[in-house]
DNA sequence: TTGAAAGCGCTAACAG
DNA sequence: CTGTTAGCGCTTTCAA
């Protein structure tokens, strides 16, 4: 049942309604500003963007524009002016998904920063990529004054060229070809592998999986199978599973992993902090316990990994702060000391690999 | 150690240099693409705009006009092109955080549906009541031809009233007031807290607990207290705990309730699903088991919540599915059933509530 | 089938 | 201290 608390409040929900109120459907510009106040348009534009503070405008004309502006509930029209400036006071971040934990802490530090500095920030999620090309070239029509491309699709060269082309601020969260000409801010993905790997390794583990999506770059496990060369183990292929990047794909590839005990193996490297959760969910689905029968080590350190049951341990890094830095830099048009940074990783060490099982590493001396 | 794959490719990352590449660095418009092309702008316009198809163009006119374009990387400058038309082709989707993954799942939805009609979603993260009305100033701005408002910042009823005003097309995820002239779509927030509650009671328990942030509204509460009050089961306040609205909030909200045994309850009922998977990390930390010691209920369904450990008994409800469709209708137009919708919700059982706990319930008859 | 003219709403430059 | 003029790049008439 509605109640109707103010006579007629309600007619504005029916969109036939108030035709009569058609005066205030169009939004109110400069122009109505200046008429209301008896001043210039010019005039309006300089006492709202702030300008006529203390440069110019006489404090009682000011004030007849803020009355006027506050009265019509003026707002200035968005393409109007970033037409004429030529720029927006905008922030793309560009990102494959927001499911993915990590990625929601990426946009809430450039948000962060942004709107520190009266930025805007403005999220677009590409699940592919025809749907990243498309953001990128929203961007190049003006629509933001810098980006932060945080997908990983291939085959946008084009589109990442014409933003270095036009000096458009970038900054590509992924390893980039060297001589490739984009500022990127890429994590050690080799080296997170190895020290991941290695850990397990270091427990005593001998059969060590890794879980990645399919068509995933080759960082993690070159890392992965580097450790395994050190140590002189031979790498499985069964123990290279690939899976969709969710946590429905990490908890499948943990039952296939597990379904037979004589191949199962006792420690898992995870592609990220989101199959790694998947794979305790499908771990304990198969009454395999975690870390006692099965080790799992995920990479990000998202805020979940503290968080998960057992507690995630996971590879970290500082891609968020080095990102926000960079890209404030060239917008300042500061100088950036590299314009390709990798970033160091190092190893969260929690409940979900344990603890060293000495009583599965066969005694090699004597 | 750098490679140059393409001689003199790095020298874009120099902000200082390829001077003499400045003509590359202004983006070419419909005017260069005309020129190239041998037509005038309008006709550069129709033909690129896909209306010169049929209707009017020569053929061979339009394949030089697409050559120029793709020579020339052209992209029609978005501010000129939304100032023209008044339409942008882009919907926004107001967030309070991208942390709490029921958010995520909102704006996947409304952006799979956009993206189907060849519309732009943009997301603006509003952590308060400040950026939430800068938030939607963007919009009245004309940054956006719709808008989708997932927070609950109260007091902007001004900035709600514009939108309506100016018939922007617009959807806001709460309740808002009877008579309040703007479309909504709310769970039923009341009958989730007394469904969740009712269950909870229904399996044993009589000290239910309720976690939920400061400030919340009062609906999930009061369908708590509804039926607790219908068992007879008198309210006890210390029960009832704020925490912030984070995991890090439901593990301390955890810690709190279960310190001292005698007045620990036996259930909690979350204010969300978030808070939820932070009680199921707190009460681990307290050695409590979940469902043993403790039963746990969520709000919200998210896609953890079928992944936690262990998974989760959460309140589901349908918000995404009927926002996009009331957000799309409106936008085309069309007739609306009713503008303000109430969600009905269900209980979603899983682990984290266990099974009736027969032996805690104190045998009433004879 | 195409070109010429006009104007969306704003701000920057300049004149008064 | 304030008003006049002009133009950002696009699309939509209208005329040819």
């Amino acid at each position: 049942m509605l109640i109707r608390v103010s006579g007629g409040g309600d007619a504005l929900l029916d969109p036939l309604a108030n035709a009569d109120d058609a005066v205030g459907r169009r939004a109110s510009t400069s122009e109505d500003v200046a008429r209301l106040a008896g001043v210039s348009r010019p005039t309006v534009s300089l006492v709202l963007s702030g300008r006529g503070d203390r440069i110019r405008v006489a404090a009682a004309t000011q004030q007849r524009v803020f009355s006027a502006a506050e009265a019509l509930g003026y707002v200035p029209n968005f393409a109007a002016r970033s037409l004429r400036t030529r720029r927006s006071r905008v922030i793309t971040v560009i990102a494959p998904s927001l499911e993915n934990p990590f990625f929601a802490e990426v946009i809430g530090a450039v948000k962060d920063a942004a709107t520190a500095r009266k930025y805007s920030t403005n999220v677009v999620i590409a699940r592919n990529g025809r749907e990243e090309a498309s953001a990128i070239a929203h961007v190049l029509a003006g629509s933001a004054d810098a980006v932060v491309i945080a997908t990983h699709f291939a085959g946008n060269l084009d589109a990442l060229r014409q933003l270095a082309k036009r000096r458009i601020p970038s900054v590509v969260l992924q390893q980039v070809g060297a001589g490739f000409p984009i500022p990127s801010v890429a994590v050690d993905l080799e080296m997170g592998g190895y020290v991941a790997t290695r850990h397990l390794i270091g427990l005593g583990h001998r059969r060590i999986a890794h879980v990645t999506p399919p068509g995933a770059g080759a960082g993690r496990r070159d890392g992965y199978l580097r450790a395994l060369r050190e140590a002189d183990i031979a790498p499985d292929p069964a123990l290279i599973v690939e899976t969709p990047n969710t946590l429905a794909g990490g908890s499948e590839a943990a039952s296939a992993l597990l379904a037979k005990p004589a191949t199962a193996p006792t420690a898992v490297f995870a592609y990220n902090d989101q199959l790694a959760f998947g794979l305790l969910h499908g771990a304990r689905r198969s009454a395999i316990r975690v870390p006692d029968d099965l080790a799992v080590v995920g990479f990000d350190n998202t805020v979940s990994a503290a968080f998960s049951n057992p507690e995630l341990t996971t590879v970290a890094h500082e891609r968020n702060r080095l990102t926000v830095e960079m890209l404030f830099a060239l917008l300042d048009g500061a100088a950036v000391a590299s314009l390709r940074q990798v970033v160091p990783v190092a190893l969260v060490v929690r409940e979900s690999c344990g603890t060293p099982r000495t009583e599965r590493v066969p005694i090699q001396i004597a």
